[in-house]
DNA sequence: CTTGACCCTGTACCTTACTACAGGGTGTAG
DNA sequence: CTACACCCTGTAGTAAGGTACAGGGTCAAG
């Protein structure tokens, strides 16, 4: 099975080599098998995984908490109750994440469709509007 | 009408009143009226101005990406075709977001419900093979 | 009319998440 | 068999986003 050193994960998954020796130093990439010569090996999996932090990332989830929501799947021994307290804790968060960026959106779109037929003044800002139910 | 100071401000928008004066320095607020004394003056519209960048920052937005998308709204004298071209980017990139939370809340779901009934391994990853597709 | 909580500016420091060497070994194409 | 791209460890530096003083003025309650 086709393998990868640490240069290909690294432009599969588009970060720096740096990046991926920081993620296994953080704990957030298991420590890879290595060749006799001493370089890392790596499968597809750790792509996906990489790719998975970096999306987490984009969201506004630290490293920390990424590492969180990883531990919870690979917990050897974990107990269902606290990885489903956890579960419900995240799935939370990602709920609420989700409502303000509709609400944005509707802001957004509301910016846009005033502006064609313009003269309004855009001051009133509609992104906040939107959120806090504000001087409409 | 009531107003605000800089600690009163900072308090209702759950922020330390550094935090206020780094966002004046750093253009996210406009500079604000002062007492005789010197001091920052606010009404509530900064409150929600505040809690919109803690909000934005929560999603993944950097303080320049939220300063760019709060001027989109102040910026006297932006032309409409300029102002509807980066709504628009910003609303793909909001779309996106979303979508990504979405696969992240399914892959949690999946990982809560397999729990109770326990016994298979927890160790393929929910998450991410939802965000990706992987081996199921 | 003072005391305690607040405000001011300015500078220095901190954490997170990288990024960039330095100094040295590896692997493979020509 | 050498040259060039790649890998290793370790340490230091950077950018973003604050946070913490120092040294000094303000304001309202008692």
């Amino acid at each position: 099975m086709h393998y990868f050193t640490i240069g290909k994960l690294a432009r599969q998954a588009a970060v720096a080599p740096e990046t991926i020796r920081y993620y296994e130093k953080s704990r957030l990439l298991p420590p890879p098998d290595r060749l006799e010569s001493g370089y890392r090996v790596y499968d597809s999996s750790t792509v996906k995984r990489v790719r998975f932090i970096k999306e987490a990332q984009a969201l506004g989830f630290t490293l920390a908490e990424i590492a969180d929501l990883l531990g919870m799947t690979e917990d050897e021994g974990a107990d269902c109750a606290t990885v489903n307290a956890k579960a419900q804790e995240k799935l939370e968060e990602i709920q609420k994440k989700i409502g303000t960026l509709r609400k944005m959106q509707k802001g957004l779109e509301v910016l846009a469709q005033r502006c064609p037929a313009d003269e309004q003044p855009l001051s009133e800002c509609s992104i906040i509007s939107h959120l806090y139910g504000a001087e409409e």
